[in-house]
DNA sequence: GGGTATTGGTTGAAAATGTAACTATCAACG
DNA sequence: CGTTGATAGTTACATTTTCAACCAATACCC
């Protein structure tokens, strides 16, 4: 009755919904150690991560290299601002823009996860094969 | 493992943060079908989805299938009670659970969205190869 | 110059989510 | 029985996210 043929495909088929719960059984897996240390958000991190990867940068710039929300970034900035994680600038030239960039603290939060990330990723890709890992990617 | 504070690795590789961004991207593509028409939140599409796939089931089913915590799929079926597109039934053995299942209404609306889910995720598909698709799943 | 549009970033209110405590029902065991 | 413990689902409260309006600085154009 309701297996309509054509408007007929299986949850398990779509997408979207399988990156979801990938991307949360994954991502929450991880979010312990940046949460339960720092009590950072996954905004935050995100935040810090871009940073300390790719150095000064300007909010904007996040936004759109990591297709978040401005609204978003700009909290997880005054955020990480407040606890000392990084300073801003404001720049010279156009006094719109704000360049970004860790304190000696926020770098050395953002090695530690760093390293975890790492071991973490490891540990998701060792359930695949390599062939596997390069087409996800 | 030891987790190396000087490993550098790209943030593109972080898996979560992948995936992340690309539920994302997918979802939001799709999210103005169900949002504009009709106003349903993320979870509230994911239950209709799982009743008009799957037909009757409980909400502890649905919680357990698509990996999703039980009090939002408790607001999300409340939800969808109020816009007439489920109803509850108690089941009489056992009467903490009841089975919900889609109202005539509800189920148009699957259908539709069903559709369009469907030529949706072919297009998203369009950009693999076939053994692409096949790992990504 | 002066008006208008655009852009980087912030803010406030409303919606959604997460967490934990809660109700109600049942089952198991004395 | 009565107590304890598990389970299905809800509710309350805090935190996040979203959406739209907003400010300030710059660019564009006449």
């Amino acid at each position: 009755m309701q297996d309509d043929p054509d408007a007929k495909f299986d949850l398990k088929d779509f997408l979207p919904y399988l990156l979801n719960i990938s991307a949360e059984v994954t991502s929450s897996g991880f979010a312990d150690n940046y949460k339960r240390e720092y009590g950072m958000t996954r905004t935050q991190w995100r935040v810090l991560f871009h940073l300390g990867r790719y150095g000064e940068m300007t909010a904007r710039d996040i936004c759109t290299r990591s297709r978040t929300h401005k609204t978003k970034v700009s909290r997880a900035v005054s955020a990480l601002e407040d606890i000392r994680f990084l300073k801003r600038q404001r720049n010279l030239d156009d006094r719109r823009f704000e360049s970004l960039c860790l304190t000696a603290e926020g770098h050395k939060a953002y090695k530690t996860l760093c390293g975890k990330a790492g071991s973490y990723d490891r540990m998701l890709m060792s359930q695949f094969t390599p062939e596997e890992n390069a087409i996800l990617r």
